[in-house]
DNA sequence: CGTACTATTGAGCGCTCTCAAAACCAGTGG
DNA sequence: CCACTGGTTTTGAGAGCGCTCAATAGTACG
């Protein structure tokens, strides 16, 4: 369970920025609503992105934080060769880009893997404003220290976990992440390729096709396309525990 | 060279910290010497821990961030089964905890791997500072920024990597990261047993092992027991790149 | 000098990747 | 409506990398 767990949890406790009101991201921090309304008033909210469009690419200079109001968006390192490495996706209430802020400049690229709607937070803005109200400043800090904790998840599942673990801990993670949001957690559509699904787990696309037609076959799912039904969530979770038999290290 | 130089790259410009004076910590912000003084009587020192010794075990209360004086740390997650994953290792002049800011507990454990001595930063009374002097308060947003994004590289390692790659990138990190600190960067001696190293990256003792002797009989190193001597380090580095025939996805 | 631990090396297997082809789907134009 | 095209997904067969198991060697420490 540790590391399917440990995903979830971090998925599931994402601040939820709903119809994408900064009032919303500080509501867990208890500000005041004044307070709400100075940040409310410093976001832009371009036109929906269509698929394919990206918040930033690269190398791009890094101005501002954003946060997924609906659609979805997939962040990415390009390799050198051309190829690429999925770091993540985001979903409405998630924010995109705190990785950028040390190097002032973006060291993933975000694009939207179907409409999306966002809103963009300027650090500068934020960090203007923090200043006066430091619970904002804690709660951002609280928002990258729970990106810390995610990724450490991720670490544990890409350096131990089996494909048939990847996979299941993936869909339970994205049915948590819908739940949260008040969609259905049996039943959702993936908005992105089995490719991407692929590469963010560090596997083939072929192995990523075959576990779900064996989830499939198992009986615990049903998958036609994008579209996923989780038939026995608990047969999924208990997939999460580390197998066993399978050598982990030992402490050291 | 894509994910080994951002790990590098991210290893390099971890703000270097040496005699434990916090004024080191926020030279790159260019503080006061005021603020700096305030920041240096804030922390405690306590005696150097030896070899095992945890600075913090996962479920704590979190209370401090730790800043590593001399010798190294070691910090991993406890699985449920004894087992555990190894999340990093912090040398000198690096930041410990940073991760347990949003949970209010450490999600991970912390042991140092020799006799090692930190200096403890009190979050509250750093979060108090930080209050009016704001870029102290930005240096740790950097900080975390930075810890962000050498995770992504981690997770590009661990997605796509081979052992050889895995292991030269390794080596090529802590050579990075020694020479920052003004030791040799082609001969240093390992801290943390294979044991580690394999958790660390996602790979078998055995591999480890195995993939050291490689390089040594291919020349580019020697290596007897913890002592690694690095001779062609461009070849190792070579080894970076991703091999081009492996299948890594595509663009999706 | 024996004990326990860590590291190395070897042999064989299995999971996942690679390569290849077929099935399926969406969009386009005849 | 259907054929055509480009893309994605699925499925199959085979190979290879790294894991597992096992035994040996080297090291630290009492």
């Amino acid at each position: 369970m540790a590391s399917g767990n440990k995903l979830l949890d971090v998925a599931s406790v994402r601040v939820a920025c709903g119809d994408c009101s900064l009032s919303k991201l500080c509501v867990p921090m208890g500000l005041e609503a004044a307070d709400m309304d100075r940040l409310d008033t410093l976001m832009k909210r371009p036109r929906p992105l269509r698929r394919g469009e990206h918040l930033f690419r690269a190398g791009d200079r890094f101005h501002s934080i954003y946060a997924v109001r609906s659609g979805s968006v997939k962040s990415y390192t390009p390799c050198h060769d051309g190829s690429e490495q999925v770091i993540g996706f985001h979903l409405p209430g998630e924010l995109v880009g705190l990785d950028a802020i040390e190097s002032e400049e973006h060291v993933c690229a975000a694009r939207v893997l179907e409409t999306t709607s966002v809103c963009v937070l300027p650090f500068d803005r934020i960090q203007e404003i923090a200043c006066e109200v430091p619970s904002l400043q804690r709660q951002f800090l609280r928002l990258m220290s729970k990106e810390l904790a995610h990724e450490e998840a991720m670490l544990m599942l890409l350096g131990k976990a089996s494909a048939e673990e990847r996979l299941a801990t993936f869909l339970l993670s994205l049915a948590q992440r819908f739940k949260a949001r008040g969609f259905s957690e049996t039943e959702f559509n993936l908005s992105m390729s089995r490719h991407d699904i692929g590469n963010y787990l560090g596997l083939a696309v072929e192995t990523v096709s075959r576990m779900f037609s064996k989830l499939q076959e198992d009986g615990v799912l049903s998958v036609h396309r994008k579209n996923i039904r989780i038939h026995e969530p608990a047969r999924l979770r208990s997939m999460l525990r580390l197998d066993e038999n399978r050598s982990v290290a030992r402490c050291g």
